[in-house]
RNA sequence: GUCUCCGUCGUCUAGAGGCCUAGGACAUCGGGUUUUCAUCCCGGCAACACGGGUUCGACUCCCGUCGGAGAUGCCA
């Protein structure tokens, strides 16, 4: 029992999920189900100026849609709770003065404001005074006097300290370039930096999975789990993931790089299997070809053995292609109800043929909010020029366009409802009757009843959707413009 | 500035000294199928950052250079 893997995912409530973030808890959730661990949701709640109402709806909604079941969270308790870091305030507390006691941390009374960054000092941070120094009276004092302080760990200026990460291996850093971190803040809330040595301890993880941003303060957080006395967990640091700006740059991926929320992205029109998916590819390899996956098969091939140490740059473009790939495995019927809330087509003509419309749509459609436009001129006709009629390879041009047309046309009005089939069968038969290609009234028909030279589905499928009125009128106006 | 990390096609990656004439996928280009488009097939272009070592042999190991990123908050 001792040896159980346990992971936790511990967001902020900031109001919205960044694909990192949930990349992190993919890749925790994953580590702990691919061997029997326990994955744990904390919230990190302790800035308060950055806490957004509702925002833990936010995180639940989204593991939910991600598929990412947590065994211990606030609405799950596992006995090591609360698991809300607001509600553990005494418990820091608690730690933060034991560890003064031991001679790991000192109180702090400097003023908020501290001193420029400077060439002479261009290491600003820390204590810009001398607290650590000050004499145990002399503390007593002025916390009895009610001055306001913060308690700051107390690093070592001497030495290095080298720890091992599941992924980078080996790291030294110099303890002089380590400040005295803030571990408590003058309103009694932890840090992060405090908070989480606390909380990954006290809820016994064993393998802290979060990004390679915290590599370099991680011999801060080893220096508090000694001073404790405290078991140091194994660290999975995980390579950033990047965006490009418009000048071709990269960086930490951010809202300036487009959607890079969960919620944002679903909202697009990107399916939340195609998106765990695909950042789970972005910085881990199964280290074979194959790149589907659902989430309980990454599970199955989940190993640490293949997180990448370098950073991956986002591509929407494979995102793109990827979520075409899940859209073309569903169902008609699965497919036909995820989209039709994007399709816009509530109170319109086009509702009753939905069924046939998502048909065409399900092989042509990346995302499901380009919906809307492709389908847009079946409720109106667009403007076109007559010599939308031109085509080589279907040796169609405007007159013979107007020849089809005329001679088709009454045609139209004798089914007493206008079939794919019928529609079919009139250009089969006028291709015939002339010995031309089918392709030639094949391409005549279907702009006269699109008014768009690239449609999702052929004249029949337009026509039969278009109804036998309506296509009469479509017919009409070509014959119009064509005149 | 200082510290840390990273460096294989444009992008995501495989590669753990000979299997590499460096594999796959996206994107891109071309061809085929198709009444349009798309799907689906087939094919092309495209990379080991650079320089030194080590070795019989280096994409793989070591050093340096260059480039990129992250950290340096009473944010997480």
């Amino acid at each position: 029992m001792a040896d159980q893997v346990r992971t936790r995912f511990a967001p902020s409530p900031t109001g919205f999920m960044h694909v990192g973030n949930l990349r992190t808890a993919l890749y925790a959730w994953l580590l702990a189900r691919s061997r029997q661990g326990k994955f744990i949701l904390r919230i990190e709640d302790t800035d308060r100026a950055r806490y957004v109402e509702n925002a833990v709806d936010v995180i639940y909604a989204t593991l939910r849609s991600a598929g990412l079941d947590h065994d211990e969270g606030p609405d799950r308790d596992g006995g090591f709770g609360p698991y809300v870091q607001s509600e553990r305030r005494e418990i820091y507390r608690k730690y933060a003065e034991e560890l003064v006691a031991r001679n790991g941390a000192y109180y702090c009374f400097c003023d908020k404001r501290e001193e420029e960054e400077s060439e002479e000092n261009p290491h600003a941070g820390g204590c810009p005074g001398h607290c650590g120094d000050l004499p145990a009276g002399e503390v007593a004092r002025r916390l009895a006097s009610g001055a306001t302080a913060v308690i700051r760990q107390r690093v070592p200026r001497d030495g290095a300290t080298t720890f091992t990460d599941c992924v980078f291996g080996e790291i030294t850093i110099e303890n002089k370039v380590l400040d005295d971190q803030i571990l408590l803040k003058s309103d009694g809330m932890p840090t992060y930096n405090f908070a989480n040595v606390i909380d990954d301890h006290l809820m016994q993880i064993s393998y802290v999975v979060r990004g390679s941003e915290y590599l370099s303060s991680t011999p801060k957080y080893n220096m508090l789990y000694r001073a404790f006395g405290w078991e140091i967990p194994q660290y999975v640091h995980l390579p950033l993931i990047m965006g490009r700006d418009a000048d071709g740059n990269v960086s930490k991926l951010s809202k300036r790089h487009g959607s890079v929320s969960f919620e944002n992205l679903v909202s697009e029109g990107y399916l939340p299997e195609a998106v765990v998916n695909y950042i789970a590819l972005l910085g881990w390899s199964p280290k074979s070809d194959r790149e589907i996956f659902s989430l309980a098969e990454l599970a199955e091939v989940f190993r640490l053995s293949g997180l990448n140490k370098s950073s991956a740059v986002f591509d929407y473009e494979k995102l793109r292609w990827m979520n075409s790939e899940y859209i073309k495995s569903m169902t008609p019927e699965k497919f036909a109800a995820v989209a039709r809330p994007f399709a816009q087509i509530d109170g319109t003509a086009l509702e009753s043929s939905w069924q046939q419309i998502a048909r065409l749509l399900q092989p042509r459609t990346e995302l499901l909010s380009e919906i809307p436009e492709k389908i847009a001129f079946l409720r109106a006709l667009p403007d076109y020029p007559p010599e939308l009629f031109d085509n080589k390879k279907s040796k169609c041009d405007p007159a013979t366009a107007r020849a089809i047309l005329d001679e088709t046309l009454p045609q139209f009005r004798s089914p007493e409802k206008l079939s794919a089939e019928t529609v079919n069968t009139i250009a089969a038969r006028y291709a015939e009757k002339h010995q031309v290609k089918l392709g030639q009234p094949m391409w005549a028909i279907r702009i006269a009843l699109a008014g768009q030279a690239v449609t999702p589905g052929g004249a029949g499928e337009i026509g039969e959707i278009l109804g036998k009125e309506e296509a009469l009128r479509r017919i009409e106006t070509a014959r119009a413009k064509l005149q």
